[in-house]
DNA sequence: CACGTAAGCGGAATCGATTCCGTTTACGGG
DNA sequence: CCCGTAAACGGAATCGATTCCGCTTACGTG
């Protein structure tokens, strides 16, 4: 009686179960910042936690839920800004300059976290979680800023042009620097928000 | 003397190596056609061709080579039908109408075929050849449509709408139908190609 | 037709991701 | 403090992709 709500069914973390989670996000962390995800296997980061290879798996599902694990430690800010920081990134402006600004932020991240999040992005939690946060995000600013198109398809397809993978073929294959594609994403923003042909 | 100019630099493919290629994609095109790229293996492809996996790859040089060269066969008739064939698809009428149906008629591949393409997108071919193409396509038919936007950009940024994954993730995830689809697509390419505000 | 050689071959070996399973440990209850 | 049990462990086993390498063969030449 006098129970407590009960959040938190699951039994709480085991002592050691945290303690092995800090351990594997620090390693991995440094790993990644020293070489690149992509030339860090499972079993390296295992090592550099003095962890088995099974312990990671058990904390994080596979190779992209620690991705995913690593991306977000790196990435609440900008999602936090999003939600309730200053202008132009937070609310209190018009949505038409908040659409600019969440396109120059989020390609800054690409900048620095595009491969991290190309190993992320198979992902479960990736795809239902941050993507969705970020996909609602560009709806509610498209209903205010775009009233002549659908806002729940077009908030998916400005997701599209900010996929890790399709950034970096654009700045490494393509060879276009990061203010050409603001400077893309601008005027496209532009082109969609203008008021329709009278 | 008398040389026939030279084409061909490469000394002629062998005729073992010829018939294994054939074998090989008749081998992979059935297995894939039955039960899809994904529960293939690469040594299931070699045992249904009586080849060495060694074969695959020389042949090949990667699962997303195969996997490429196999879709190349299901798409060149599209390919065909955007550069000389009859409109809408192929040239004769305005520039707006035939983005219209490109969006359909990718969107139409995309499918059947998204799964192999998302298993050919790391491919190097992929990435130069095909991928070029379209965007060539897309850009030209930009510049006649869009004087207002960079159309070498805006032919890109179309084209990550068309990514496979991008498509599985909006049919499968978000449970959009293909005609939504095709309807965001002419919704974005109206308003992309409307007269900007006066 | 015999020969030389580069191209092609097959499948064993390697590498990384993921799964399995017998053993150990944290911790709530007695 | 002692026990029982579920959670957590670690690392061996498995699986598929890719590489390696010693052997075979097509085919141009004499």
């Amino acid at each position: 009686m006098f129970e407590l709500p009960q959040f938190q069914e699951q039994p709480r973390e085991r002592a050691d179960a945290a303690r092995n989670r800090e351990r594997i996000l620090a390693a991995a962390g440094t790993l990644v910042a020293e070489s690149g995800i992509d030339s860090v296997s499972m079993e390296d980061v295992a090592k550099a936690a003095c962890v088995g290879t099974g312990t990671l798996y058990r904390r994080f599902g596979d190779r992209a839920g620690l991705a995913f694990a690593l991306l977000d430690d790196q990435t609440k800010d900008f999602q936090d800004a999003l939600i309730a920081g200053p202008p132009p990134l937070g609310p209190g402006i018009p949505a038409a300059q908040r659409l600019h600004a969440f396109g120059a932020g989020f390609l800054d991240l690409l900048e620095t976290h595009a491969p991290l999040m190309v190993a992320a992005a198979p992902s479960v939690k990736e795809s239902a979680g941050v993507l969705g946060l970020y996909s609602t995000h560009l709806r509610i600013l498209l209903e205010e800023a775009t009233p002549h198109l659908d806002p729940r398809y077009t908030a998916e397809a400005l997701l599209a042009m900010l996929d890790p993978a399709y950034h970096l073929r654009m700045r490494r294959l393509l060879g276009y620097s990061l203010d050409q594609l603001v400077a893309g994403w601008d005027g496209l923003i532009d082109a969609i928000t203008a008021t329709p042909r009278p």
